[in-house]
DNA sequence: CGCGAATCATTGT
DNA sequence: ACAATGATTCGCG
């Protein structure tokens, strides 16, 4: 297992990921910010962790920077390692993936989507505990009222992603449903 | 509007 | 097993 820490202008992303033979999958992504020190963070997170210099994968790199920048980028999803996770929280993260860019969903929607209508809350808790933030877009999945929600990055962060993407919400905080994807 | 009850997967005890 | 805990939601006064 190891660890990097990528630098996005003036923030820093931390990364863990594996290797399976020749693949390599990612384990977790760490936000800027906050109490800490990112290397301390993941240290206490991942005990056997390794610190790597030179970055294992320069396409990875670019596509957490970009992503994070706002740029429109895919990936496949074997890229993740969602063996540790819960049904629920494989079939949450699996349908955030789908948000398309620039766009947002609710967390009523995607509890709809994955088939537990009255979940929306139990959607919420499954994405503050996302592995994957940036690469799984959590901060696309906003509340039914069209205010931005929660996020683990702080809601300041939330909303500079969003905007990042194009979207554009207005003084009250609340996202425009021309938006809503779904 | 603000408030409280409903809802549900996960976690700790 | 069970109680507690949330990145929520909806209906009511």
């Amino acid at each position: 297992m190891f660890y990097q820490v990528i630098k996005v202008g003036k923030d820093e992303i931390g990364l863990v990921w594996d290797e399976a033979g020749k693949k390599v999958r990612v384990e977790y992504v760490y936000l800027p910010g906050d109490k800490g020190k990112m290397a301390n963070r993941i240290v206490r997170d991942f005990p056997a962790v390794h610190k790597t210099q030179h970055s294992i994968s320069k396409d990875i790199d670019q596509l957490i920077a970009g992503l994070y920048n706002g740029q429109k980028k895919n990936f496949d999803l074997s890229l993740l390692n969602l063996s540790k996770l819960t049904d629920f929280s494989a079939k949450v993260l699996r349908q955030t993936y789908k948000i398309p860019h620039g766009k947002v969903a609710t967390y009523s929607g995607l509890a709809a989507k994955i088939g537990n209508p009255r979940a929306a809350r139990a959607v919420g808790t499954a994405l503050a505990d996302n592995p994957f933030p940036i690469l799984i877009p959590c901060h696309r999945v906003i509340r039914a009222d069209g205010q931005l929600g929660q996020f683990g990055g702080g809601s300041d962060m939330k909303k500079k992603l969003l905007e990042r993407e194009g979207i554009i919400i207005d003084p009250q905080g609340v996202v425009p449903l021309k938006h809503m994807s779904y």
